[in-house]
DNA sequence: TCAATAATTAGAACGTGTTCTAAATTTATC
DNA sequence: GATAAATTTAGAACACGTTCTAATTATTGA
């Protein structure tokens, strides 16, 4: 029996952690550069067959290797400041200082991501991670519904929805170079901001305008003049 | 002299014309599959380096058929509904019709616009159809806040990017699949209908109201069960 | 009409992700 | 320890986007 502790599972678990740790450092080291299968194999010591058997394709190494870095729950629960209005920007921040912390890093990986994005299987993003991140910004939204701050006409599940593609749209952006690394963060905040105030009570507009003007302030200090707006698409 | 209508000139349209009305047949016929630049040349009736030449990269080809395609702002004009606000989501409904009327067409486009964009000069779109989509949609945004619908404590400017991100994200989510084409317009409609709610007077919260209530049903009479909410990202 | 100029062309070449085959190596089972 | 099963390996191969060179064709200007 041995489970999958088997020798061979072992084994097979060695190879797959020497990929990942290969591709994060080539990543990190050239950017983008250099981020061929082939140099990945040699780095890792394996056969440029192996990582196909392994993880199937490019993608689902550099996908690998984002589950790998980001570990975005177990950071989370470390978060608890004061009311849950502020823990929504709390882990608003959180996820998104990956990013700006590592700018370079993670604008290749996603870059990486996207490119090879196709007519395979996996979306951007494991099932199991979008599930629970999901699950995380329900809780989160569920809170600050329970302590009086959004009304009961929205469903907290459009509000998710709707922050989750301000989120996915201003990464995008981040990626492909319309958006810089400084405004990313206050982007995205002014956003929620704005979609948390459309199903807030009064109770909640105070703490939501109080974010959206230090955000602006951000936002303001920074990028300021033109080509750098970025409304990708229509 | 012959300012630009020199021979030379127009057989260059000319073939620019062929190269781009190629690329947009064999989107429409084979669905992604095939459109390689070897048989887009071969269609066109040109040789492998003539869209090299004339455009650059595969990219650019794709992009212009996009460009080609997508006539919004002649579109927009002849859009003159009811208020300021139901303006808005005319334009979103006309913006995202091009989408859902002829999906296979517009995904293959824009997937193949996302795996070739990476180090090259363009973005997403052309800096002109950038500019001038924002330019409509402040003028919409402006005429709301005109007609008493906004609240003037929140700038037009961080609206407009917000509904941009919404449409972005989404648009993201529905090409790589995530998201499917009958929940598209509502999806964005819902988060555009929240981020204006945001910042809207009373006088502007009932219109918004009803328009959310219409997406939300198209939402629900539509997609349903799981497994295709798309929080892309975190 | 003739030379100069500009563009397209054919074709090879490079590096890429991916797939395949046959051989070699490791692990598991008796 | 020998046999069978599972994986990795080396290496060739394919289609792709892109770049390059040399040759050819078409347009311009006198």
């Amino acid at each position: 029996m041995t489970e999958d502790v088997s020798k061979r599972e072992q084994a097979k678990a060695e190879r797959r952690r020497r990929i990942v740790r290969a591709a994060r450092d080539l990543i990190r080291e050239t950017g983008d550069t250099d981020l061929s299968m082939r140099t990945l194999a040699q780095r890792a010591e394996v056969s440029l067959s192996t990582p196909y058997n392994l993880f199937g394709s490019k993608r689902a190494v550099v996908l690998a290797v984002l589950e790998d870095e980001r570990d975005f729950a177990k950071r989370f629960r470390k978060l608890n400041a004061g009311n849950s209005i502020d823990r929504i920007f709390g882990a608003h921040e959180l996820a998104f200082g990956y990013y700006t912390s590592d700018p370079d890093f993670y604008r290749t990986l996603w870059r990486a991501l996207l490119s090879t994005s196709g007519h395979d299987d996996t979306g951007l993003a494991t099932p199991e991670r979008l599930a629970q991140t999901r699950a995380i910004w329900l809780g989160l939204l569920g809170n600050a519904a329970r302590d009086g701050f959004l009304s009961k006409d929205v469903p907290i599940e459009l509000i998710v929805q709707a922050m989750a593609q301000i989120s996915g749209g201003a990464l995008l952006s981040w990626v492909v170079g319309s958006l810089s690394t400084s405004a990313l963060t206050p982007t995205v905040g002014i956003g929620y901001a704005l979609c948390l105030n459309g199903a807030s009570n009064p109770s909640g507009k105070n703490l939501l305008q109080s974010k959206m003007s230090v955000y602006q302030s951000e936002l303001s200090t920074v990028g300021s003049g033109a080509a750098e707006y970025s409304p990708e698409t229509m």
